[in-house]
DNA sequence: TTATCATTGCGTTATTGTGACACAATGATA
DNA sequence: TATCATTGTGTCACAATAACGCAATGATAA
């Protein structure tokens, strides 16, 4: 099917496959070289940035519709996503998006249910950013990855809902244990502090932080340590998943 | 308007007003007699109960819609709502209701959005039980209080979105002022206490309890005194609107 | 009038948790 | 073999917390 014709397609009878009025936004979050980075999409025509996003197939659950698209552009699996927050302004269209997208796509479409207003469900990932292969949809260009500290400008509010998704990843931080989703299966103490202290956006003290990381008992060190390194070799450690499954419903009372 | 009239309505043109295969549902919290207690509405012909919902106007923003919701049952204004989760399983359909419901209305219709699939967005809501006055919509029987701890039978995935609601009511206890929606605006330590108790469903010391809610500042202590009761008369108190808001805004360390 | 008694207001103590910091151990590099 | 940045572990003062004691209050009963 070419290009034009799956535009046309989704315009003029999407509605027959997705939910109205609703979408899935994905603040899908990487770490890497120290960075706490983001995925993003860049939008044909507009010169603009967006969310990965989608809608909701008329018999799927919400949970795996977001699945699907986080899917679609990581090609990662079995990936922990958490809806946060509903986002409901009445002047969320797309109009203005998509008449610029379609005439330059070089199509005329009078209705459409893509022209309605929408809802958007923002859910939250974080993923191994070593195992992404970043893959833009059908409507952009590029998939890339994108400093949390120097984003581009992006359509809509997709701002504000990064940076709400952000603030409630802060939040998370002191009762949900977060590493084991954004780093390798082994990594070494100052690596997992590193990661606290840039989603905090703030140093914390090393010694504390080991005695209270380490008393939540999600942590195993091994006998290994890292190698080829300048100065003293830290201990490789990774999560105890039993505890680890244990904290993740329980929570944690932990304060950094 | 006839009651048939509105309700045939509602079936055939509601999609003209209403946001598709979106709902929004409330759960309304009150404190009466030391009971935690939720307001449902009793679904006509079904024999069950229902969460007070409705929803979301074209051009209204989903917050306006829930309090409007809010407003219609309670005849509150001025509350504080909060969105707290998506519910959104494929099998929620109202089609088996509405068919049962249609049979005893007396009317036929074949298709209409209200048969689609739906997914709600759940809000929690904080009142002052002695100033609601109940008011059932127009598919409903009646409009009560019930015993959070004694709940009828309920219609869809409604239990499950109330037992949600609750344990995200007692999640927020540790860092949300609560006392200020659900109680007076005058009223005593222990009862103030004991609301607390009721939603944690746990005993707290009495002397702690005071410490640290008079440490975070929101309250201010009256000179006057609860009259006409045996044994040693309780302070009254009410909360310090200025420390209030700012304890809203910034959230407050606190683990009781 | 006075004693009783459940309840309130305020205080004390032992224990635990937290922040700030010191120092020895490590191991590649010079 | 000395150097040096970095890691691992320990200590100490202080704050927060839980557990509990006791006197004050004021309606009720003797």
């Amino acid at each position: 099917m070419s290009f034009e014709k799956k535009i046309r397609d989704l315009y003029i009878s999407g509605h027959e496959h997705y939910l109205r009025n609703i979408s899935v936004d994905c603040i899908i979050f990487g770490f890497h070289q120290n960075e706490l980075k983001v995925l993003l999409l860049e939008a044909k025509y507009a010169g603009m940035w967006a969310l990965p996003g989608g809608f909701i197939l008329k018999e799927e659950h919400m949970d795996a519709a977001a699945k699907r698209i986080l899917k679609d552009r990581t090609s990662l699996d079995n990936i922990y996503l958490q809806q946060f927050h509903v986002f409901s302004e009445p002047n969320r269209s797309t109009k203005k998006i998509n008449n610029q997208f379609m005439k330059n796509v070089g199509i005329e479409i009078e209705e459409s249910w893509m022209f309605e207003r929408f809802i958007t469900i923002g859910y939250t990932a974080l993923v191994d950013f070593s195992k992404v292969h970043p893959l833009p949809d059908i409507i952009s260009n590029a998939c890339e990855w994108h400093n949390i500290h120097s984003l581009p400008e992006m359509i809509l509010d997709h701002k504000a809902i990064l940076e709400k998704a952000l603030e409630n990843l802060r939040l998370q931080l002191n009762y949900h244990p977060v590493g084991y989703n954004l780093l390798p299966e082994k990594f070494t103490m100052p690596e997992l502090q590193k990661l606290y202290e840039t989603i905090l956006d703030r140093t914390l003290d090393r010694r504390n932080f080991q005695r209270k990381i380490m008393g939540t008992g999600i942590l195993k060190r091994l006998a290994e340590t890292k190698k080829g390194v300048a100065h003293k070799a830290p201990y490789y450690y990774k999560f105890d998943m039993r505890k680890y499954q244990k904290a993740l419903k329980s929570g944690m009372g932990f304060e950094l």
